[in-house]
DNA sequence: ACCTGAACACCGTTCAAGT
DNA sequence: ACCTGAACACCGTTCAAGT
């Protein structure tokens, strides 16, 4: 956990020459960790600053000491999550295959606590610590593909777009059906049926062939998309360059 | 709103032979539409069993006699504002455009209720009844650029994916300002800076030419690269047919 | 400095009672 | 059938008081 400090393993340590009274302090991480823990355990709803309070054995007004309310709590919560990840940065292979590894370490980072999923993709400020955890890589993939700033900077943007759609989807749909699947185009009627004629063809077509949903090929589909999406771009930029060579030449 | 029957236009039209008592008689639909009303001016937050009540004149056990609760509530909310949306389905133009033309429309949908995101995009169940109100076109146009049905799938997904993460990051951050701007660098030091050398020069360069955030801008530069992708994907999928026609010759 | 108890103004929901 | 009042078990947070 650490968000502020680092280099402090936990709570067992006692400050030097003054024992702690009743054994252990309360203090702003062991805070953080006891919510952690909570939210993990049961949900985001189970978070209350009483419930809080009487997991950490404290009175409720206790906590208000360290956090300034439930708010601030929750941003802690999401900060620390972000923060304590040093994701590992892929420096090698094609500038396509170090996009793909960055956004499968950012699916990973943004999936780590799926109860906490919600409130980390609502604040932005928590979102944005957790792109700069992956962004360096992706920024010099795409330079290396030859963007300019702009565009590297759009496509940054949608892989990570992407990323948090795609784990969105995941955490509210964990079973992993097709969103739209046979079971709901099979609940419309008949005049419904007859309205999506095309998405009707081919999801008997997949139901035929026994397709089933898979996340991890989902997400590789998408990451194809974006990949190949980005190389067409980067085709566009060199045309553009040999062009205006052309015109000066 | 009108979320079960249609046709009826509001609440004051009084029922045959039997004039209300009290004037307007309490339905789930009068309670969906002050709810909605609530959240819009308010947000989420604002929203409680008492406070709805209040809002309607009436006692807040009477709204249980039409909502089993809150989160059906908020679910019949959410499923309201994706089941009210009959968006035109784009039919003319390359399927580029009518892919491009569907997203656009869903962002539209999504962001109709910009305090009601986060619990759309959570309740998976109300996400695939908005994606089956745009997803015929998609289909078809991705039917028409020569995918299978399982490739044709996942592009949906993707580009549904795409959607629901940016309109997510919009509402979060609706200033619209980078998500990893000059601030987010500035405000990390020496040491920090030093380990993202290219993102620095990226958007240092964005500075001095005096680039502003803009969320259009953004939105069809990711449509961009996803609609670039799936041509991508199309093209290996004619040359699979033609090779499989070199292989049978 | 750090923690606490009591209190305030809210919640969602159950249940038995009204008409 | 539809609505209500009182009650229960919770909330987040303020404030004055303890050590």
């Amino acid at each position: 956990m650490n968000v502020r400090r680092v280099g402090q393993t936990g709570g067992s340590r006692r400050r030097a020459g003054r024992p702690g009274p009743g054994r252990k302090t309360l203090s702003r991480d062991r805070i953080l960790e006891a919510a952690l823990r909570l939210v993990d355990a049961e949900g985001i709803d189970a978070l209350s600053m009483r419930r809080l309070a009487a997991d950490l054995g404290v009175n409720p007004m206790s906590i208000y000491h360290h956090v300034s309310g439930k708010d601030a709590l929750i941003a802690g919560l999401v900060e620390a999550v972000f923060s304590e990840a040093r994701p590992p940065t892929p420096d090698e292979g094609t500038w396509q295959e170090r996009v793909r590894q960055s956004a499968r370490v950012y699916r990973r980072l943004v999936r780590a606590h799926p109860n906490l999923v919600l409130a980390l993709l609502a604040d932005a400020a928590a979102v944005s610590v957790g792109i700069i955890q992956i962004a360096e890589p992706v920024y010099a993939a795409l330079d290396d593909a030859g963007l300019s700033p702009l565009i590297a900077a759009h496509a940054a943007d949608t892989v990570a777009d992407f990323v948090h759609g795609f784990v969105l989807g995941e955490v509210a749909n964990p079973s992993g059906q097709w969103d739209i699947g046979p079971e709901l185009l099979s609940r419309t009627d008949g005049h419904q049926a007859a309205r999506v004629p095309t998405m009707r063809r081919i999801f008997e077509s997949l139901a035929e062939q026994g397709a089933q949903y898979d996340y991890e090929a989902a997400f590789e589909a998408g990451l194809d998309i974006l990949v190949r999406g980005i190389e067409g771009l980067a085709a566009d930029a060199r045309a553009g360059d040999a062009d205006r060579s052309d015109l000066a030449s």
